[in-house]
DNA sequence: GATGAATGAGGGTTCATTCAT
DNA sequence: GATGAATGAACCCTCATTCAT
């Protein structure tokens, strides 16, 4: 018992091995079962004791900071493809929430502990999430500047939709349209423009 | 022990008498702590036996259901009094949504099993998710009627926005303008009309 | 699984039953292995989950204080034998004393939450110990008028020699002599009497 | 990491300096937190890992017997200085076990160990406690000479009693007389010497 | 020697749910 | 029907100790 798995007892850097090892375990089990699942468990099939689990990462949030930094790259790569292929503003603001969308639902309840962290200051995943904002942030100004996004539009507010629609997409798997149906609704609202119809009055 | 706890000591319509004790119990119990919390706790706090709250509502979403059937009949006579009052049926539609955003944050955590039962056909929940769709489908089909809705949007994706929006607005408590700013978004999406930007090539 | 161990499966008034039971194996266990196991260990070896353990004895404290309540009565008999048997004050409070020090190595560490409680008024442990400063308070008061006690004892220091005395006991085993030695301190103290020395100067 | 903290970058008599230092910090810890703190803590607190002070101390009794060592030699000098100045054998004694008292409640929860140790020979605590019960034993005999004491006390007795007796104070804190009327209980005894009563008969 | 990662049994506790009474 | 005792898996977490590096 005990053993990471590749071989041999506890080879050479095991706690890079096991750190690893345990990350690969966790995600296999976030994916499936979600991210509610037992921290002793995840321990258990990564086969090493809930005390070198809770050694590497001292509670469930920490164990999913870890493995969202791991994602977090991808994301920067993508950030990165978008500024460098997209001349349009909006239509790169378009796909960098995509893929924060994307990157939300990597994981079943994911949306779920994103949110409880933006109101907790000192949480791991907050950091996470003021990165995103950020980076939103960038992409919406460069819109509004270039008159494609709405002027009263806040980076914090697309996170937020974006992340409300990852949440709301685990339920509505079973309708296939869903995801697209949201993403319009979030980029062009459910009203027509009233230029189209006349003033309000 | 075991008596109804308000005042009277349970004469014969026990069953009706209990069900509904339990229900007050229940959700001053949801309101205050969410609905996450014991069951137990709530038999308890209502003077019976968890066998006897379990006999009225086998799990935690048929208490929920129940309590939400209650509540349902305020949304109800809010929806008549929209469909009076309001003329003008892009407006309505927006009424409604805000009237059922509102509902939905009636208990913490609501949506968290609401979106559940999106997934599953026979969840006492999921008829009155339906109920709330069918409902917006006639708001925004009269919308869309007048010209004042997207043809594209659909009923239910937009209860999955509302959805969603309640379900991230507890987290944004901080920030006092997101409500607002997510309705807005919602509304008018955060991308300019293209007319007002011309064509898109 | 499950059972209270005597034959069928849950026969009648079982809530007894298992309290007693429960009583019987915690009785058990901590003559032999001291008051420091394992609660889930004294739930599983009696037969019942720790969920069933829990709900009758809320923590440790209460386990060990339920435990005690029985032997109490056995100092309660004692008590009342010394008082109808013993004419003479002085050894009526030697023969309580005695009592209460056998009462207090009952069990192999005992006297340590016994002298924690002393601090916490709330204890149900607090409560057994009052009723042993209040008995020797009594017999110590009797002792006193006769003459046959230093009138500046207290009972409560003489519980807590007591206790010490008890405490000190589980370890001077391997010294036959001890137990009486300590006895024979606590009554007589190591300093002979000035008056057969004359005066200190 | 890894270095001893307090300013040196650990230089060549690595182990002494180690050794020392480790005592110190499990001075100050013990002081504070009683003796039941983490071993894990006092060595991360030292700066070392808990490998390093396995090898020093191979568990948490050597940790303490070398502690005890140090303050040893404090009361060793109280020894020598009652020796020195104390004419009347019987209050020399008297000092002493009250040397021993304070000594005995350095650090919250030390009796326990000591009496532990007591059953068993090979202990290191064991050895500290055989010094005590000789110097004892030496005033003893010489108080017993003098007829300051019973000729029936034996030093191993007057040190577990003064043993418990440092024991029990740790709960009677409240009570801020114990400690005195517990000493004078040691002393004289709670039962009046029968000379002045007359004989038992 | 020193290190500190790993171990893993064990701690107390909670709670949805069942079922004998 | 109502009751509430029983269940027992699961939770997170701690820490003395070992041992590969």
């Amino acid at each position: 018992m005990g053993a990471a798995g590749a071989g041999a007892r506890r080879p050479r850097t095991d706690k890079q091995r096991n750190r690893a090892h345990i990350l690969e375990v966790a995600e296999e089990f976030f994916s499936e079962r979600g991210i509610t699942g037992s921290l002793d468990a995840i321990a258990k099939q990564a086969g090493v004791g809930p005390g070198t689990l809770y050694r590497h990462f001292p509670n469930r949030e920490a164990l999913l900071a870890a493995l969202l930094q791991t994602r977090d790259e991808e994301l920067v790569s993508r950030r990165d493809a978008i500024r460098r292929e997209e001349a349009d503003s909006g239509i790169a603001l378009a796909r960098w929430l995509e893929a924060m969308g994307e990157w939300l639902t990597a994981f079943d309840g994911l949306p779920e502990p994103l949110r409880a962290a933006l109101s907790e200051e000192t949480s791991p995943l907050a950091i996470t999430c003021q990165g995103f904002i950020t980076t939103t942030d960038e992409f919406l100004h460069a819109a509004q500047r270039d008159g494609a996004a709405h002027p009263w539009v806040r980076g914090r507010d697309l996170f937020l939709t974006v992340l409300a629609t990852a949440w709301v997409r685990s339920a509505a798997l079973a309708d296939e349209s869903s995801p697209q149906a949201l993403h319009a609704l979030m980029q062009s609202g459910w009203m027509t423009p009233r230029t189209e119809r006349g003033p309000l009055t």
